[in-house]
RNA sequence: GCUCUCGUAGUUCAAUGGAUAGAACAGGACUCUUCUAAGGUCUUGAUGUAGGUUCGAUUCCUGCCGAGAGCACCA
């Protein structure tokens, strides 16, 4: 039925001279103006010499498809009304999800990269929640994926922490406290650096097993919460391997790509094109930098997949570095030109500033989620559920509301993180997705041997916002894949859950004496696949009851 | 100083160059003899500023004002 309206408005702009006219159909803003709505007319009309109503008039005159209903209104918007088979054949065909706008592509996304030694705090929980929602989204929409999570495992702030657990500091203060302390402190400062060089020539047993252990027992902590999060990595990497082979890659290319100055080796971006800056990808110790690093995993990351894009996702503070370094990648392997992007998203932020593991000032990923967690037992105190049911719907709807918070808006900005307002129950939240979802299942239930589910379109129905939601899922799924934007996801899942919401309120569902209730049945159903697929998207899990 | 982001209701966020700028929270008024009221219904309220491009600008361009981030051996 689209594909025949634009033919049919195309082929009448063809007629009238326009050369290859774009023809697209869109939702209006409001769903009460129209299914579908096209501007051309307005577009068209200084081209033909005419008046935007005028053209929109003829267009509208010329269109002969079966099924739809035309309007024109002013400033000259063409807008259609589909009848009610149309909705109800397309919302069967939206569940398909047969097609997808990264059909055939390969992607690597890289995201979360927490360091050992250091807290997985609330920013690492951010990153992981737009990374892992990306890279679904990435997937439903036709693509292969694997992802990565890199650990920096070696560095000074391992080192820093290494120290203060030789001092017998407690694992979840060794980083801060070694920080410290380097800093206020000259003689501690040299002893870091020491063991830094130890940790790397593997020279002193001691700190080996410090280190060895620590690298353990903070990696596996990190599975833990990823497995909480329902986030899963193809691959793992880390900085001890990948500084090796970066080094490797800067003094091969010193003399064409790289230059030494100043006793270290740099990267003269503003060289090469695109023009950037400078940056030290070897230092005077000719120790692998953070950026020599990146190349490294440029090379380790082509070996394992041969990806059509490498996305990397981290805060936007990096911007820059990773614009040289992308430049810099492209000199060492001209064909990862223009296959990598790196994807930014802003800060969390305290009331009080800034949210840095160096300020001090940091919260946990376990102390948010726990501090969710017991406002959502208050929540459900007066609910009837056994123990383990309590667990288990706590723990859902406490992580739902925290990716929730973090997804509802577009990536690049920074959320500032209130506790008593940013995690919310009601409205714009989480939970309320989770629980309009919960209750549609509910009603699927208490159908069974009740009512017979059917698709059947009943007499007389005329077509709800529900249906006309419910129909767009695929297109709000293309979008948020070619934006990389998770958010559009969030948007369209609580302008969905709302209109179910009032559909439930409105209507008794599950009624033998009501002709309508199998095929309200059908919707509801219906609803809560694109609810569940929807919210996977996002990474949100959806309990049995709450 | 240079570079890059960003300024939308009281607050937190939306709006593929289009129609009457959408939600939520907070405020006010209703609503559980219908299946989970974490719900529903009604209501008050916003594009920093000055220009430009365009049939049409929250969106694109420029100036100004304001906020944030990054700029050589950390990651």
């Amino acid at each position: 039925m689209k594909e025949e309206l634009i033919k049919n408005i195309k082929s009448f702009l063809e007629e009238k001279g326009v050369k290859d006219p774009k023809v697209n159909l869109e939702y209006p803003t409001h769903i009460e103006l129209g299914d579908y709505t096209t501007n051309v007319a307005m577009a068209y009309a200084k081209e033909l010499g005419k008046k935007p109503l005028e053209l929109a008039e003829e267009i509208k005159n010329n269109i002969n498809v079966e099924g739809v209903t035309t309007n024109v209104v002013v400033p000259g918007f063409i807008n259609f009304f589909f009848n009610e088979h149309y909705f109800n054949k397309q919302v069967q065909e939206s569940l398909k999800n047969t097609h997808g706008v990264f059909s055939g592509k390969k992607f690597f996304i890289e995201h979360t990269q927490p360091n050992p030694f250091k807290l997985f705090h609330i920013g690492h929980l951010m990153n992981n929640a737009i990374g892992e929602s990306v890279a679904r989204i990435i997937k439903a929409n036709g693509a292969e994926v694997q992802t990565a999570t890199y650990h920096g495992d070696v560095g000074l702030h391992v080192a820093k922490a290494v120290w203060a657990l030789k001092k017998g500091v407690e694992e979840n203060d060794a980083y801060s406290e070694g920080h410290k302390a380097y800093e206020d402190d000259v003689v501690t400062k040299e002893e870091i650096i020491s063991i830094n060089k130890k940790i790397y020539d593997e020279s002193d047993p001691e700190i080996v097993e410090i280190y060895e252990n620590g690298r353990k027992v903070s990696l596996e902590h990190f599975e833990n919460l990823y497995k909480r999060l329902g986030s899963h990595f193809d691959f793992h990497f880390y900085e001890s391997e990948s500084g090796e082979v970066g080094k490797e890659l800067v003094v091969d290319n010193i003399g064409s790509i790289f230059e030494e100055s100043e006793g270290a080796v740099i990267f003269r971006g503003e060289n090469f094109e695109p023009k950037t800056h400078t940056r030290v990808f070897l230092n005077k110790e000719k120790l692998p930098t953070y950026e020599a690093k990146e190349l490294g995993l440029a090379e380790i990351k082509k070996d394992f997949f041969s990806y059509d894009t490498s996305i990397t996702i981290t805060a936007n503070e990096q911007d820059s570095f990773f614009k040289v370094v992308e430049v810099a990648i492209g000199e060492v392997f001209p064909d990862l030109k223009g296959k990598l992007m790196h994807l930014s998203h802003g800060l969390i932020k305290l009331p009080t500033g800034k949210m840095s593991s160096r300020t001090g000032s940091v919260i946990s990923a376990e102390d948010m989620i726990d501090q969710v967690k017991e406002k959502v037992l208050e929540k459900i105190a007066d609910r009837e559920f056994t123990e383990e049911e309590k667990k288990g719907v706590t723990e859902i709807v406490s992580i739902g509301a925290i990716k929730y918070s973090i997804l509802r808006q577009a990536i690049g900005g920074d959320i500032i993180f209130d506790f008593d307002k940013s995690i919310s129950f009601e409205g714009d939240s989480g939970p309320y997705l989770q629980y309009a979802t919960v209750r549609a299942n509910s009603l699927l239930k208490k159908a069974e041997g009740v009512v017979e589910l059917s698709n059947e379109l009943p007499v007389d129905w005329k077509t709800t916002n529900l249906e006309r939601l419910l129909e767009r899922f695929p297109n709000v799924l293309s979008r948020a894949g070619k934006e990389y934007a998770p958010h559009h996801i969030v948007t369209y899942l609580i302008d969905l859950a709302g209109e179910f919401n009032s559909f439930y309120a409105n209507h008794k569902i599950i009624d033998k004496e009501d002709s309508t209730s199998s095929y309200r049945l059908a919707l509801t159903k219906a609803f809560t696949q694109v609810m569940e697929s929807g919210l996977n998207l996002l990474g949100i899990k959806v309990p049995e009851k709450m």
